[in-house]
DNA sequence: GAAAAAATCAAATATGTATTTGAACTAGGA
DNA sequence: TCCTAGTTCAAATACATATTTGATTTTTTC
């Protein structure tokens, strides 16, 4: 006898409202009590089709991975492109990410507590979303540094830009208000942003270049006074 | 008659260990009893002094943001060197705040959980912290930018840099290992990174600077193909 | 050194929340 | 139609952990 197909429906309406709920408060300020009214399906459910909420959060991740593998493999700027606006859409992607696109947003909310609180269940499955793009990303850097850069300058650079663009997802979720409250990113729009992190981060990696500058490529001289 | 005086030491012993849970594990994961025998006390003694576990995070903010109070102002560049310099010494501020000092590495990780689970408990007093030597920092950017620079741009590279110099605790408590692997930290020592944190924004800083550029001060067209 | 106040403690209680149970219901297949 | 496995449910249970209690110990002051 074929499997009814009704439990699916559950199943998918339990991990909805738990990729929502995990993202927003996190795993321990969540109850299974809370997903179940969100799903609108009785406690007992969960423990059915998930057997426990660890499970259920493991699920989750796996949930909103494979729902987020789409736009992780879209992003791919033309080679044709200059290896500065490749960049610069890798920015607008991570802008993107981090502020527009809603499923995109949770996955990042959910690493952000990863982060912070390691359950050490969802590592794997992180890497391997997160390391194609990052290749290609740290290949076209490689491009604007030229090839004989080091390693660790390109990687170095990577953070820069990746950890700057972090802090869009705290602006936007108002967590930064207070901080950082003159700022407005809404009217200016994510192209707009796009263009003022490129223009803030592009000299930078420049001064990384090994085929301009000589000796160390070190612009300014800073230890002495 | 007067107070006794062991209360006191328990009540210091209790606070020490509670800022050392929280900012590990946060909040949720802490509990009481954790606390108390980390303090080497009975769980009682917490509800004694404190009154309940939420009324001692609140106290443990106070307690650590009164003991990290000493760091924040002491940093205070000497005006006699240049902005440049001043910056670099702002950044290396940030980055020993975020991976050295043991207590001000802790306040900041408290920080963190509370951006992305707020309790809106100690908004406030994170506030009065940080406000005096966010207003020098951004003294210095105005005074790198050009006294007519736009008040927006300055909070976007002050977000720039902080949110640079964020990344550094991540990595630096592990949480990046897998993500910036090829990175190392420790041989560099602060101060070649803060070489290399200036290296990488002052340029871009500069970008923004009024009075040197005309117009937009837009240095690289990025928009066309 | 005795009384009073303060602080500590082990154990009991209260509470919130995850999980299990067993009965009731429902969708397919004979 | 009836059977069966799959699914849902309300209620019961189990468990972790915050808080309270009341007795006990320690310190201070006279």
């Amino acid at each position: 006898m074929a499997p009814r197909k009704d439990g699916q429906k559950t199943r998918d309406r339990i991990l909805e409202a738990a990729v929502d709920l995990f993202a927003t408060r996190g795993f321990h300020k969540t109850t299974v009590d809370e997903i179940s009214k969100m799903a609108s399906c009785n406690i007992a459910a969960i423990n059915y089709h998930f057997g426990g909420k660890e499970k259920l959060y493991v699920e989750t991740w796996r949930y909103i991975h494979d729902s987020c593998q789409r736009f992780y493999q879209d992003i791919d700027p033309a080679p044709a492109l200059s290896p500065e606006n490749r960049l610069r859409a890798y920015i607008l992607f991570f802008l993107k990410i981090l502020s527009n696109e809603d499923e995109l947003e949770k996955l990042h909310m959910l690493h952000e507590r990863e982060f912070l609180t390691p359950s050490g269940l969802v590592d794997e499955l992180w890497k391997e979303l997160r390391e194609p793009l990052r290749r290609r990303f740290q290949a076209t850097l490689k491009e604007l540094m030229g090839e004989e850069s080091d390693g660790q300058d390109v990687t170095f650079c990577e953070m820069m830009v990746v950890n700057m663009c972090r802090g869009v997802l705290r602006h936007n979720r108002r967590y930064d208000q207070h901080f950082f409250e003159g700022l407005e990113f809404t009217d200016a729009g994510l192209e707009d942003l796009a263009d003022r992190y490129l223009r803030f981060c592009l000299p930078g990696i420049k001064t990384f270049c090994q085929e301009k500058q000589g000796g160390k490529g070190r612009t300014w001289s800073t230890r002495q006074l």
